[in-house]
Formats: structure tokens, C-alpha cells, sequence
DNA sequence: AAAATTTATGTTATATTATAACATACTATT
DNA sequence: AATAGTATGTTATAATATAACATAAATTTT
């Protein structure tokens, strides 16, 4: 099982954890011959520097603060196409939202834990899900290609009483 | 497990799907003590009648057809989420666009066959995913609500190929 | 039955999310 | 430097969804 539940949930050096998914992103675009470009890593940063999935617009709003000239909505939703094709980023269809992958190039299962409350989102992948939704799949002469499963609930941090693990 | 995936992909006497579900409402309806008025019964209706989901505006267009003066988006809106609100028809986030539930009432799992190809959705529910995906969450000290999994690929009838089971 | 209350719908306007179409600019090669 | 390929700028608009307030219909209370 993978997830980033922990990293997401506590306190941490998160600078670090932004610093390591962009040179990651930089090694995989490196790896698959195409540009991350300045707009396209500046709004991979954007995902990745906040826990909650970030719309569209705004990004639109961060990015056009940082780089002081305005950018247009296409410009954002073809760096979020780049980066979701390469599976640097997942959209949350629910929030029409996106947000950073913790584990790119990894195997997936696309679980999302989408807090309620302060809208946090963790990723979980976990292959016992894949095997059994294959197996359903495959009853109903259904061939799967892509998933995406979104839990909705309460994260630690907003769930009331116990807090810790 | 539940599904109506043999139904949606296969030729049947739909008619008598829709009169049931109808029917059902009715019942759950009553129940619960809340009116399933001629818009909201036209709305569901239309639901049943498509194993494509329907968005918000298709419905509006199909709906002014029938009753001949113009409905607008909110008298849409408002009757969806009565319906997936008690339950009746579900929306696919993935797409924006909405489906009649084929057994309300009973326990889910809120996972959906998607055809990529023919649009074409069937839905499934079993314990067995709701007790894996409550078991990660577990994990990671998350309390899940509601879940929605989507899953993205060809159905019987779109796969080249052997067609039948 | 009339009045009051609740529930549902009508109506207008607008917010939010996403894309089409075409122009310009940048990058890497030849 | 010319070319081809890739990326972004720009303008307009499509598609989805909701806010706010007015009216109507159904239900309950008197």
C-alpha cells in the first residue's frame, strides 16, 4: 500500500516534500523527452504547496500574482493537461480540482481521501482494491481501463476526539 | 453483490425497469413523507429511459419537449438533488451528468462501469469493497462518509471481441 | 372554508468551469 | 538564418451550476 495519509495529515518539512516532486517531475518530463516549462512547473508548485485541491481559476489567480502579467484559462488547463497526462497531477472530479500525485510513475488505484471539512485530499494506491474491482469488472464483461474512487469523510485533524494514532 | 449490468448491457423489456423504478419511488416517497411531483417523476423518467446518463441541460431540453412550456436550470437542478438525495438516481461526477439508481434503498458501494465508447454506465455494489476501502481508511485515521468510484473502460457491447459471457 | 404555513416551482441574472479557434512566440534542429 | 515543432497568448464563448427573489400550489391550522 502506498499513500502520503501521514505526510498529509501531520506536520512536516513540506518544503522538502515540494523540492522532491519537482525534481521528480523534471527527472520523469526529462525521462519522456517533453518541457517542463516554467508556467507548467510553477502551477505543479502551486498543487503541490497545498494540501487541498486547487481549482483552475485558481491557479490562474496564484500564478497571475506571481508572474505579474495575466494568465489566461487556457493556459492553465493545458499546463494541468501536461501535467495529468503524465501522471504528475490528478484531478478530483468531485471538486473540479487538481491536485499533486504523491507517487507518479507508480502503480495506481486513484483513492482519494477528500476531508469534508477542511477539504484536505490524501492518496492512497492499494492493489488488493485493483484486484477486486478487476474481479467485479471481469463478472460484468466490463474491461477497465482507468479508475478513480473518491472517499468523502473526516480526516484526523477534523474528526472529533482522538486525534493522534 | 448487486449490479444491473446484465440489464443495461443486454436487450430486455425496459419498460417494465422504468415502471418499477417508478413504482419504487412512489413507495420511498411515501415513506419518507415527501412528494414525488410530476417534474420530479418526468426527471426521473427520463433518467430510467437512458442507460446514458443525462446532464442537467439534456434533461432541461428533453423535459421542455414534453411539457411544452420551457423549464429552466434551477427546476432541473432542484428536482436532481431531491431525487439523489433520497437516493433515486446518482450523479457521475466524472462526467456531470446524472443516472437513476437501480436499487435505492439497498446497501452501496456507489461503483460505476463506465463506457468510454458507448457512454453506456451499470452499476455495482459489494460488501466486500466497502470493507476494503474502510479498512484503509482505517489506516490512515480517516473517517469515510460516502464514497463514488468510477470506473473507465469498454462494455460487453463496445469490446471487440467475444460480445457474449 | 379562510387564513396561515410549508413546500415547490417560476424567473432573472449570474457565477463557475472548460474549450474552440486563431495568432504569436519560443526552442531545437537543419 | 531558415525551418519545423512545440508552447503560449488572446479573444470569445460553451457548458455546468447556483443565488436571489417572486409566485403558486399543497397542507395544516383555525
Amino acid at each position: 500500500m502506498l499513500t502520503n495519509a501521514r505526510l498529509v495529515y501531520q506536520t512536516h518539512d513540506h518544503v522538502r516534500c515540494i523540492n522532491a516532486a519537482i525534481n521528480r517531475a523534471h527527472e520523469i518530463c526529462g525521462n519522456a523527452n517533453v518541457r517542463l516549462t516554467s508556467t507548467r512547473e510553477a502551477i505543479l508548485k502551486l498543487l503541490w504547496q497545498s494540501h487541498q485541491p486547487l481549482g483552475a481559476y485558481q491557479l490562474q489567480q496564484q500564478l497571475t500574482k506571481v508572474s505579474d502579467k495575466p494568465i489566461a484559462p487556457p493556459t492553465i488547463y493545458r499546463a494541468i493537461e501536461f501535467l495529468t497526462d503524465l501522471g504528475l497531477v490528478h484531478r478530483i472530479p468531485s471538486l473540479n480540482a487538481y491536485v499533486g500525485c504523491p507517487f507518479p510513475n507508480s502503480d495506481h488505484s486513484n483513492i482519494f481521501l477528500i476531508c469534508e471539512s477542511c477539504k484536505t485530499v490524501a492518496e492512497i494506491a492499494d492493489n488488493r482494491v485493483n484486484t477486486l474491482l478487476e474481479g467485479l469488472s471481469d463478472k460484468a464483461n466490463f474491461k477497465p481501463k482507468s479508475q478513480t474512487i473518491e472517499l468523502f469523510g473526516l480526516c484526523p485533524n477534523c474528526e472529533p476526539g482522538d486525534n493522534d494514532e
